[in-house]
DNA sequence: TCTGGGGTCCTAGGACCC
DNA sequence: TCTGGGGTCCTAGGACCC
């Protein structure tokens, strides 16, 4: 059998471990810009505070009902999802656990015995809740995506099923996924959805009757055969390996403002490409491919509708590297590339890809001694902007003033990354 | 005024090879 | 007059996830 744990409105629960004062308020979490709302405890659902809406449409509801507003804080989030992963392979074994999402993990429960499963996984709760004080529910089936199924009933219902909910039997799982709407399906999306739909499928238990051949054809191949087997019982998608190395590795941000000028655009890549390259050394990757986009005024037509236009340009870097200075010197030139005056761009990204391990960095006898001590260097800003705080040391290119950076006006202090910013008790 | 950020996997189609 | 077939690799783009 096959769990997965999922934490509870995980961005506010974070938010609430240290403002207790809020601990049965509604409370929201804005994404970055504060653009959209991408947390809700459920206090704020029932008020009717839609997922990924606006914040600019959903402002009036929320200060009449005075709703907690927090901009995101993702050092705070990323801390304590790492508690709680800790937490469960502490618990459980460390190759019993695929860390699936920031608040999200499958759980391998092939070694305990069928009797004994709701006695571990309430364990398995009681502790992570206990010592991270993060709220979770749990979902056990034989296949992940039944445990998607199952883990979603615990959360909807959370009194009646104490965040636990097994399908250990053919009838639970009918009645699971006769309760399961179509899109709320691990795997469906919209489009899917409108396919089902209009194909007269509605619940999970219709999907899983349908034909295999029907969804090959029409779910995208063997993506929606898999899905159907995984209905059915049939595990198709394995816990996945812990030592799997990722493919790319991204920073990408939506503009405070509007950027139309070639220099804030190229302020902002070189910015992203130094953020990105810190987060390859930290994971100890090398990067042999590198990516910059842009997005320019998806608003067509003045009716609002959202219909972003990206453009991409790429280089195959000559050697793998995770060198800031590097990694900048290639990003820049793309954005030069990209840039046409008079357009207004929203957003950039650069995508670093190919990774390879840094250990097969291979090291040069024709670099100079000063090239070769590049690494130390990384390494020693590294800690430096880690150990203060963000950016002590930068690269002139990525700006001073840095006048495009997002807002970010309601964010909570850095309690458990800052020492300057740690909880207070009077 | 105002719509996130960071990922994965799969497929179709073009380029190229023999 | 007549113009193959099969294979691999790469990339762009679409769909999905949280």
């Amino acid at each position: 059998m096959k769990a997965i744990i999922d934490c509870n409105s995980f961005y506010c629960s974070c938010e609430r471990l240290f403002r207790p004062d809020l601990s049965l308020k509604p409370v929201v979490v804005l994404s970055n810009n504060d653009g959209c709302i991408i947390s809700r405890t459920d206090e704020a659902k029932k008020i009717g505070v839609g997922m990924a809406a606006p914040y600019y449409q959903n402002r009036e509801l929320i200060e009449k009902n005075g709703v907690a507003v927090f901009s995101s804080n993702y050092n705070l989030y990323g801390d304590l999802s790492m508690r709680v992963m800790d937490t469960l392979k502490a618990v459980i074994g460390v190759h019993s656990v695929e860390i699936y999402s920031v608040d999200e993990a499958f759980l391998d429960l092939n070694r305990i015995p069928e009797n004994k499963l709701y006695e571990a996984v309430k364990e398995i709760k009681d502790i992570t809740e206990q010592w991270t004080g993060i709220k979770v529910s749990i979902g056990v089936a034989s296949t992940k995506v039944l445990s998607k199924v199952a883990n979603r009933l615990s959360k909807k219902d959370k009194k009646g099923t104490n965040g636990i909910v097994i399908l250990d039997t053919i009838e639970k799982e009918r009645e699971a996924l006769e309760k399961t709407q179509i899109q709320d399906l691990w795997g469906v999306g919209r489009q899917y959805a409108v396919k089902l739909n209009n194909f007269g499928i509605e619940n999970g238990w219709q999907l899983r009757n349908l034909p295999e051949e029907w969804c090959r054809k029409n779910l995208g191949g063997i993506v929606g055969v898999r899905l159907i087997k995984e209905l059915k019982g049939v595990p198709c998608i394995s816990m996945k390996d812990p030592l799997e190395t990722k493919k790319m590795i991204a920073t990408t941000r939506m503009f405070g403002r509007p950027v139309h000028k070639l220099n804030d655009l190229k302020e902002a890549v070189a910015t992203y490409a130094s953020r990105a390259a810190e987060k390859i050394r930290r994971q100890q990757y090398a990067a042999t491919l590198l990516d910059v986009f842009v997005m320019t005024n998806g608003f067509v037509n003045q009716k609002s509708e959202y219909n972003p236009q990206t453009k991409h340009a790429h280089t195959v870097l000559p050697k793998a590297t995770s060198n800031t200075n590097e990694l900048i010197q290639y990003a820049v030139p793309l954005a030069e590339q990209l840039f046409r005056p008079g357009i207004k761009y929203l957003k950039a990204g650069v995508i670093l890809g190919g990774l390879v391990p840094d250990s097969s960095i291979q090291s040069n006898l024709f670099l100079t001694p000063a090239q070769n001590h590049l690494p130390a260097l990384m390494s020693a800003i590294d800690n430096i902007n880690f150990s203060m705080r963000d950016d002590v040391v930068k690269y002139v290119a990525t700006g001073l003033k840095r006048n495009w950076k997002m807002r970010q006006e309601l964010r909570s202090r850095r309690f458990t990354t800052r020492w300057n910013e740690l909880f207070e008790i009077k």
